[in-house]
DNA sequence: TGATTTATTGGACAGTGTTCAGTATCACGC
DNA sequence: GCGTGATACTGAACACTGTCCAATAAATCA
């Protein structure tokens, strides 16, 4: 067949997106399949190389969603909060992952090439989360001690981030730790308090 | 062909995994094969399928040898050691990830089906590091606190593998992180800190 | 109306995990 | 020595995967 024209170059990458992360969150990483995908948007496999030139750009192109929606939920969650920011974007993080567990999962258990490095698009959604958080670690510091926040902000995400996957793979439930979140919040509360 | 016997039942399971522990590390889990591993012991793929009963069990039983190494050098790494011992422990983490990258990544990329727990072997192996850990975390407590221990260690150990995790995924590179084990060291220094 | 560009297809290829009927070899009882 | 089981091992078959690309149909342009 020739061109079809119901959707425009951009929309069909969108509706491909949009199908690829709901499969995504249905059946996890490992059971993904492009020819899926391609099955419940209704055009064939070949199309969506076509639209994405790989299987690593296609998968790109759904953490990327994933990361925007979770962009999406931080900033829902702290909209109308006064009190205990912090600790909202920390329950901001472990809802996300816990509700949307394979999509979530997907972000970490892909790996481009080595030496290869995601496309700036890409880069720029995980600094947009990564700004979200700063600007509520420098607002929890002293005025003197704010220039500290961005390095301060790396390091307290990878902390929660830490808690987060040992409580979703499993590693927390054979130590025996049931309250991951709080565990989380007290490191993130040592941090500040510490420079406050 | 019928019996061979040049292997007994455990030596053939002896040697499958740990063939397939260098395939691990060589190719990662994204591009493992187990009919690489049969290729490589020179069993047909059949044999691995009758030794370890699915590919699941496979990659559990190479995983629990990675452990069993991880272990190991956080051993050795601490033998001779009196000072500093926990941020030894800290380098000990960050030297294993990234001297065995794809083995070390591969505990945490391989997910059993959901519902589904961990043969005891495999758990034992989690807590044997776990309550090396503990150890040092213990003797870095005060003895009034010690009783602590237990939780903070869990907590820390979530704290360094988030620290890890960025460093080795790429999460750091895009942040601006360029020293995850010095910023880890200060998170643990802080929460034992503040306990003493 | 051609000629050309573009969008889309789906078969072909090499690989995967998984199963299992078939076969070769051993150990044992007679 | 000779059956008779039990055991170890094989590899073809199946349904799937990502990847590529010659063929084709439709739209656009000259």
């Amino acid at each position: 067949m020739g061109r079809r024209s119901d959707h425009s170059r951009d929309e069909l990458r969108e509706i491909a997106v949009a199908a690829g992360h709901r499969h995504m969150e249905e059946v996890g990483f490992a059971h993904f399949s492009a020819r899926e995908v391609a099955k419940r948007i209704g055009y064939s496999i070949g199309t969506i190389y076509n639209v994405f030139g790989s299987y690593d750009a296609l998968i790109l192109a759904i953490n990327g969603r994933t990361l925007a929606l979770w962009r999406d939920h931080l900033v829902r969650r702290l909209a109308d909060v006064q009190q205990d920011r912090l600790r909202q974007a920390i329950a901001a993080y472990f809802e996300f992952a816990t509700t949307h567990r394979h999509a979530w999962a997907a972000i970490y258990d892909f790996r481009l090439p080595e030496d290869t490095v995601p496309p700036e698009r890409y880069q720029a959604e995980v600094r947009a989360i990564f700004d979200i958080v700063v600007a509520e670690v420098r607002e929890a510091l002293p005025p003197a001690r704010q220039d500290e926040a961005e390095p301060l902000t790396r390091s307290l995400l990878a902390t929660v981030h830490g808690h987060c996957v040992f409580a979703m793979n499993g590693t927390f439930a054979i130590l025996g730790e049931k309250s991951p979140a709080d565990a989380a919040w007290q490191r993130v509360q040592e941090a500040v308090g510490i420079l406050t």
